[in-house]
RNA sequence: GGCCCCAUCGUCUAGAGGCCUAGGACACCACCCUCUCAAGGUGGAGACACGGGUUCGAAUCCCGUUGGGGCUGCCA
């Protein structure tokens, strides 16, 4: 069943902003790892930040997390609560002398600087001895020599000798910064493979130089393709509308999304486009990964939200969509059977559960604007709806079959198609020019109804 | 600036030297179907960034150029 041995990742999103679409895509490919190989997945939040955390977005991970369907097997642990943890890995590369105390500003590092030299810290304070106290950071001691980092995706990458600076490993408040406190923690918690997106990519031979200096075991690291918006450029909070959340509540199911997600950066190696989140578990290969950014294209979210839609019975179709329109349906005695019955009929007309409710509407509340609808009417049209409210009136059985052969006969008497027969009655009984078959809409609102919507729009047509 | 990553239709991608007059999907266009709109069906337009190699043969391998991106913080 299990081709490798069981992995042990970990999702570590840290909770500065809204759970984003590119932190779905992260925990998704992990969390098929962990699935596939029968390991397991660890819940970590990275708030070693205190000034740019917020519980908020703490919860907001949950709730992501939760609605994609996904889950996690050890967590959520907590950076902050292990803080005492990590300042004791930092003393003890410090006793090891992998580690020193520096008091440099970033001024006076600017200061020292020759025009032109790149930025960076220089490694003044490696050799001066300072003992630990206020204004002082503890630096990483970065030896000599290439770093070579084995990635899962991209083979392997090389960092040269001097292209990483003495980064910091605790603050001067002692506080710990997040490439120590993930080594830490990877070690700690045994994790196998880290799956990031790429943008840690630079980060990593720091990763792997810690766990040198500590002589643990290096996991195995993949990085993600970052996704980009239609400028090119990492998806950002702030710029793009990239929050989990909003694509909730516009309408979008969590199963399109994941399989959406899923394709963004991977591929089955062949044509199918389809998959469920357990089809997925099987197909899913590190190896088949991509390695250029990929877009996030909600047209093609779209598509893959309506087929799903489209692909519901018409039961769990229902289920799905009530939300959306609970609050339309209470408006009409008989909202919850004219709902039962519509619903099927807009299944396939929908890309998210958000257009709902401007779709079907007219059969819970009709106030239309007549003033714009009668703009909409042809020369023939106000006398077609005298006639076919005089037609309908007659009908022994409001059915939608007989609603439509009273209509074709009454277009065929006035020798006109019953294309343009009906577009005066959709907006008459509708109010809008589209929307989901007429004749079946028409039946759910039944007789009195329909005629009375013919007559209120001729009144209003006529007397102009 | 430095380091790193990436490079096939507008987009997501297939392609692991001959199967490629480069395949699929989204979007787009046309036609069919049709009570509107969808759905469905058929067809169409649309790409190997450029230059050198290697090879009998390159979208596929190597080098360079160009372009894009990421990182460059006592953020993650």
């Amino acid at each position: 069943m299990h081709p490798s041995r069981p992995e042990k990742v970990r999702f570590a999103p840290s909770p500065t902003g809204f759970f984003h679409v590119g932190s779905a895509r992260t925990i998704l490919y992990n969390w098929l790892v962990a699935r596939k190989s029968g390991g397991s997945l660890l819940l970590r939040i990275d708030d070693t930040d205190a000034e740019r955390n917020r519980e908020e977005w703490v919860d907001g991970i949950y709730r992501a997390i939760q609605w994609l369907g996904l889950d996690w097997d050890e967590g959520p642990i907590r950076q902050s609560s292990r803080i005492e943890q990590y300042q004791s890995v930092a003393f003890d590369l410090l006793h090891k002398g992998a580690a020193y105390w520096c008091d440099c500003t970033r001024e006076a590092i600017e200061e020292r600087k020759a025009p032109g030299t790149p930025p960076g810290y220089d490694g003044f304070c490696r050799d001066r001895g300072l003992g630990q106290g206020p204004g002082r950071a503890l630096r990483f001691r970065v030896p000599d020599g290439p770093v070579i980092v084995s990635d899962l995706i991209r083979g392997e990458v090389t960092f040269p000798s001097g292209s990483i600076e003495d980064f910091v490993l605790l603050k001067s408040s002692l506080a710990p910064l997040y490439v120590l406190a993930n080594v830490v923690d990877d070690i700690d918690f045994a994790i196998t493979t880290v799956l990031r997106a790429e943008e840690h990519l630079p980060t990593t031979p720091k990763a792997v130089l810690i766990h040198q200096a500590l002589a643990s075991p290096i996991p195995r690291f993949g990085h993600l393709p970052v996704l980009v918006n239609e400028q090119r450029r990492k998806l950002s909070k702030r710029r793009d509308r990239v929050a989990v959340e909003d694509y909730r509540q516009l309408g979008y199911l969590p199963e399109p999304m994941i399989n959406y997600l899923a394709l963004l950066g991977w591929n089955p190696g062949d044509d199918r486009e389809f998959f469920a989140l357990d089809e997925l578990v099987h197909a899913f290969t590190l190896e088949r990964v991509g390695h250029s950014p990929a877009f996030f294209d909600e047209q093609r979210l779209l598509h893959f939200n309506k087929s799903y839609l489209a692909s519901l019975s018409p039961a769990a179709f229902a289920t799905v969509a009530h939300p959306f329109v609970a609050s339309l349906i209470a408006l009409h005695a008989e909202g919850e059977e004219r709902f039962v019955q519509i619903a099927p009929e807009v299944q396939t007309r929908i890309g998210t559960l958000s257009e709902l409710p401007a779709m079907i509407g007219f059969l819970f509340h009709f106030d239309p604007n007549y003033q714009e609808i009668v703009k909409r009417l042809r020369a023939d049209d106000i006398g077609y709806l005298a006639r076919v409210s005089a037609a309908l009136q007659d009908l022994e059985h409001f059915t939608e079959e007989e609603i439509e052969t009273c209509l074709r006969d009454v277009a065929a008497s006035l020798a006109t198609s019953l294309r343009k027969l009906q577009a005066p009655i959709r907006l008459a009984i509708t109010g809008a020019p589209v929307g989901p078959p007429l004749f079946s809409s028409m039946a759910i609102l039944g007789q009195d109804e329909c005629v009375t919507r013919l007559d209120s729009l001729y009144r209003v047509a006529s007397n102009e």
